[in-house]
DNA sequence: ACAAATATGTAAAACGTTTTAGCAAAATCA
DNA sequence: TGATTTTGCTAAAACGTTTTACATATTTGT
């Protein structure tokens, strides 16, 4: 078992001083006027070695750990793996690493992980926010962590976010089910208040307003893929003269098209379905499933970019950036009769 | 913006020693005989003031991260992601915290994300190995920090690992479907030399020869999905004796399911279909597909607690664990005619 | 009453960096 | 030639912990 080299080695078989180490490692050579015979001297010697300075050291020093915070609702979610995917491509490529975490959207779990995350220094965040963080959120941008949120944002939080335009796309996809006859249009979501719930709810509600059609909102309190499907299937029982749904989130979809398996409706004869959240099963069911489908890679994009440009920069200047990208409806046969 | 408070902040306003507070705070007051009073009144004033030790400055003392490096070939991927999920939720119960990465099975990224990993003092890794970086692996259990490799092993690298029997699944899924009266049954898998693939296709090759079948193999050089599918449709225009195929990978399937439906395929009368690894979309697909289900948690569970265990004891025991876990083939309609 | 034992605590080194402040020798200038 | 500048380098503090080795006061035993 080999013991770990440090400056310390260099420097004393060098016959030279930590400090000059340290400057020619960290480029500084010429700006300290260390003279080229020596910079090549230890290089060489830097690298013969197989020297790696110790970054634990550095950032106890520097206060900096190229560290960045991610997390998100569930991390084996399509949508939120895929953008885990983007993000971590573009930080690596700038020298930063990435510890992740799923907080299952349950507040006092991310209060924690946010306490843990703080304690490892990490240089700054990107949240998935569940309800009820704001405080401890407020308190990392206090400590001069940035901090930015994404898929939705804290209305009490004013940081960096990057979210879709969750009304204008419910209110297209609900427009287009108006406009291949659908009159029934049930909106089923998960009993939450979070912005982005209540934004598509009130897409969907505008559209079937404006059109003069009946509302028809279910709430489901998701526990379980399973239960959401049993809740869903009473819910078509219960309403026969429902003719289309559409699901605000990718997972109460798939409990749906259980349901209607399960039930032998057709789609999208008997019922029409649009889905929030694009997912490669929406392409391949049959039939194919009409989807809003979200930029994954622009949203993994700008958070990422947006938060390295504020760790570049010391100074905070206080125009927070809040990003709302469009999202393109992708029709396929589900919705079309 | 607040400073952070520091142990020697806490020792100066209470007006003892920073000893007497660390002592205190790592729980070793009995031991070292501090009084119950002054014990009480460290541990309030901490809770007080909010204070929370820097994991770096201990990590720099201790040799300590308490981080684990997880790398996938994909996190994006539904088997890799559900089993990221898992150990993560394992490894946060025990106080480890989980740095991931995507590999994309290539070596020389790889090797670099090693060398991050080891310049940040990961304290051990889960890897999911590609080719070509047993040299590195060796570097790291030279310098003491245990490796578990998961879903593939390396012949040359002696160390724990956890796979599944991947020559019984592939021998029984294929037997599976020559009970189901297909003959002409091909093995599609991806063009690749590791471990897990070869002893998939000897499953296979197996259950054919036994049964005095035709072996048809047919690898693809997989590069992107699209690419995929269309030499899958390839292949099944030119072989047309084929009445069944056995995907090596999920992903694989997905391709392949693309293809057939282009094609107008009808699985399981003209062409019968087996995937290895579940995926949500195999059982909705319709008809449903018949795959072979890795165990994920425990595969997550066997790697997290196998690799904690040798974090425990400094002593490394040598006798490394080789666990094979059994899969389990769920039959769905896609292979029954 | 005095030594020994026990109780309660502390000083200082060490982990491996970065960075400020400065020193000695050589070169330049007047 | 003596003062000044430039060149080339370094000592030491600081980041925030843990831990080893002691120190002092109090109690106990005889």
């Amino acid at each position: 078992m080999k013991k770990k080299i440090s400056i310390n080695d260099i420097a004393q078989q060098l016959g030279v001083s930590i400090t000059t180490v340290s400057f020619i490692l960290n480029g500084r050579a010429q700006e300290k006027r260390i003279s080229e015979k020596l910079v090549k001297k230890v290089l060489d010697f830097v690298q013969e070695v197989n020297y790696k300075p110790s970054s634990l050291a550095r950032s106890l020093r520097t206060g900096k750990t190229n560290i960045i915070g991610l997390m998100v609702e569930d991390i084996s979610d399509p949508f939120f793996s895929a953008i885990a995917r983007a993000i971590e491509a573009i930080a690596y490529q700038s020298g930063y690493k990435i510890i992740y975490c799923s907080t299952e959207n349950a507040t006092e779990k991310t209060r924690e992980l946010i306490a843990m995350y703080n304690e490892r220094h990490v240089d700054g965040y990107i949240i998935v926010p569940p309800e009820g963080v704001e405080q401890d959120i407020k308190l990392l941008l206090d400590t001069g962590k940035p901090v930015v949120l994404i898929d939705r944002y804290l209305p009490a939080i004013d940081t960096d976010f990057v979210v879709v335009d969750n009304e204008k796309s419910a209110y297209d996809a609900t427009c287009h089910l108006i406009a291949n006859g659908y009159k029934n249009i049930a909106f089923v979501t998960i009993d939450s208040l979070q912005p982005q719930m209540l934004d598509r709810l009130s897409g969907y509600e505008k559209a079937m307003q404006e059109n003069g059609l009946p509302q028809l909102v279910k709430e489901i309190a998701y526990k379980s893929s399973e239960q959401a499907m049993q809740h869903i299937a009473a819910f078509i029982d219960r309403k026969k003269e429902v003719d289309a749904i559409f699901f605000a989130t990718n997972y109460l979809c798939v409990s749906g098209l259980k349901a209607t398996a399960v039930k032998g409706i057709n789609i999208p004869q008997n019922i029409g379905v649009v889905s929030f959240d694009d997912y490669e099963l929406f392409e391949l069911y049959s039939p194919s499933i009409t989807t809003v489908s979200q930029p994954t890679d622009k949203i993994a994009e700008h958070a990422i970019n947006l938060l390295m440009s504020r760790l570049k920069k010391a100074v905070s200047d206080k125009k927070f950036q809040k990003i709302i990208l469009p999202t393109s409806l992708i029709v396929r046969k589900s919705s079309v009769r």
